[in-house]
DNA sequence: TTGTACGCGTTATCAT
DNA sequence: ATGATAACGCGTACAA
């Protein structure tokens, strides 16, 4: 019979006891400063020591308070991630690339709420920083830029969905938001629309503001006048589409196709047209912004501008990484990319 | 003009500077053990010392380091999650719901995923333990009873999905799957369905096991007897629905009706009919189990078992405060409800 | 190679 | 009411 020496799963796994290293050390007969050079193998030790330690460790299923280890060396292994809302798919993707990123480093996300509130986002950046986290990534949100190299001064910052040159410890990992509102109108263009309506982000969100831009680029381009009752304010979530698609038919347009500035304003739009008996694509195109994983799902499924919102969030990871051992912190982003699915079709 | 004597963001929030108590007892003039009192209100402080002392914490930008906070008060407010994937919508509802529960509390969620592996479960449990945080909640996973009873010996613990009995300072918060699984079916057989198809959950799951049996006795109850070949495996996400009514089209059982596991299960079979031209649900009705925020915006929206994730979240969190507290921690929980929506129909 | 003593930043105890 | 001192658990300079 299997003697069970110390307490552990049903696998295996050792469950911390709490005990301390002077515990350890008292055990194993030597002092406490052996035991931790024995954990950190910060110098050499005999093997008859460090053989007592290791038992010693075993028998206590000694863990390391990490909150100890933090005060003492001065960094906490931890890095803050704001984001705006747990429970949106957008941002969890990032979150998700955030967690990949920071796989097998030691650091853990600490992760906290700014609401798209910029005194709630300040408040609780504040609050990342009395836990001393060692590096912050923003996703995204309304704190100004200038309040963002302000708190990176204290601390190693990456951000989203923000636009400052970088400095000494400040990121901003951004896409090229035009050039996405672009290909996807200009998709659009191609396939024969052209009235083409617009159900436009949160009012003064960059990455709003820039697929407009990139909307009307591709229509000038193509010769088409920009009508404003064509465009209509969202705020990036469904139901912004869903009261973008209410106006857009009060206004009596005859728009064959619609750009929703995110996926998620698109699936409220699909509805709202679902509703109306309006059919996708039969009747009208739709395409939207982003490529969430449940666009692949939508039916029909969405035809989208790829962002690659996991590989962001892992550069950021990557990035503040660098910024925090001190290094430049380069950043090579993958592109935005059209990907053609079946909510749009030519226009008969 | 006004000076601006600290620096601070643009719109008034403090920006923690590192400053440590001794530099605030300096620079006010006393002890450190005094500005401790005023911060913690811990004893009563003559009124000159404390305006020095919250005038230089002001012009220092002092915040506590909350490290060393919780290594002197031995509890580091942040309570442990164990999550099963970040990027999982029905996760994330109920982390929503967790940060409501801790909102205003002090406490600070420190989230990680096991990725439905009871080895990586444990580990990560393991690695909350050596941060110190004051709690765990555990939200489903592959962990055995056995083993979350056994690190609750050393911290409070909530779970969900899990079916232990209430110990010391563990509490397994639970819903009436059986009854889900039940409501749904019978929903079906009222709409005078007979053949109805079943996808289930992850096999050895849990919640996924009852709701099979909630079908069984649904249809038991109605004088059909269970035929093995409509039921298939899925695996609680959209991958599996697909596969799921492949699977169900080859065996060529003419099936009127299928209730899957969960809505994400739900929209993979929503797809795969649709590329079989089966519409939903004038050919085929569909039922799912959960009512993700997403399933208002399926099309047709999902008809679907509503599960309180969101509340379930909430008062896991607030159950494990009281457990940290030593209260008893009593839970009262909403009920499963059938929500119809359009994905149903009678049978014609 | 090993142990002692101190400090990280805070709070609690004990004097005064 | 206030200050000096010890202690939380760990790592490390220094001494041996």
């Amino acid at each position: 019979m299997k003697t069970r020496t110390r307490s552990e799963t049903s696998r295996g796994e050792p469950i911390p006891s709490g005990a301390t290293v002077l515990e350890v050390a008292a055990a194993a007969g030597v002092s406490p400063s052996t035991v931790s050079r024995i954990l950190n193998g910060t110098a050499r030790v005999s093997e008859e020591k460090r053989e007592a330690v290791e038992k010693a460790i075993e028998q206590l299923n000694f863990k390391p308070n990490l909150l100890a280890q933090s005060l003492k060396r001065g960094h906490s292994m931890t890095v803050g991630v704001l984001t705006q809302a747990v429970d949106s798919p957008f941002f969890n993707e990032s979150l998700k690339g955030i967690e990949d990123g920071l796989a097998g480093t030691g650091y853990a996300p600490l992760i906290v709420s700014g609401h798209w509130n910029a005194k709630e986002e300040a408040e609780r950046v504040g609050l990342l920083m009395a836990r001393r986290v060692d590096g912050i990534i923003i996703l995204t949100g309304h704190m100004t830029d200038e309040d963002i190299i302000l708190f990176s001064h204290h601390v190693p910052i990456v951000a989203t969905g923000h636009v400052f040159e970088a400095a000494e410890r400040a990121s901003a990992i951004r896409l090229n938001n035009e050039m996405g509102g672009y290909m996807a109108t200009h998709h659009l263009l191609e396939l024969g629309h052209r009235t083409i309506a617009h159900i436009a982000g949160i009012a003064d969100h960059p990455d709003a503001i820039e697929r407009l831009a990139g909307y009307r680029r591709a229509l000038e381009e193509a010769g088409i006048p920009f009508d404003p009752d064509l465009v209509v304010q969202g705020d990036f979530r469904e139901s912004g589409g869903v009261v973008g698609i209410a106006q857009l038919l009060e206004r009596s347009r005859l728009f064959t196709a619609i750009f929703a500035a995110n996926d998620q304003t698109a699936y409220g739009a699909r509805l709202a047209l679902y509703r109306k008996g309006i059919r996708v694509p039969e009747d009208v195109s739709l395409i939207g912004f982003d490529d969430l994983p449940a666009s692949v799902y939508t039916t029909p499924p969405l035809t989208t501008v790829r962002q690659p919102v996991y590989e962001i969030g892992r550069m950021a990871a990557r990035v503040l990484l660098d910024l925090i051992a001190g290094r430049p912190g380069s950043l090579q982003l993958p592109q935005l990319e059209l990907v053609i699915r079946e909510t749009t079709t030519r226009l008969r």
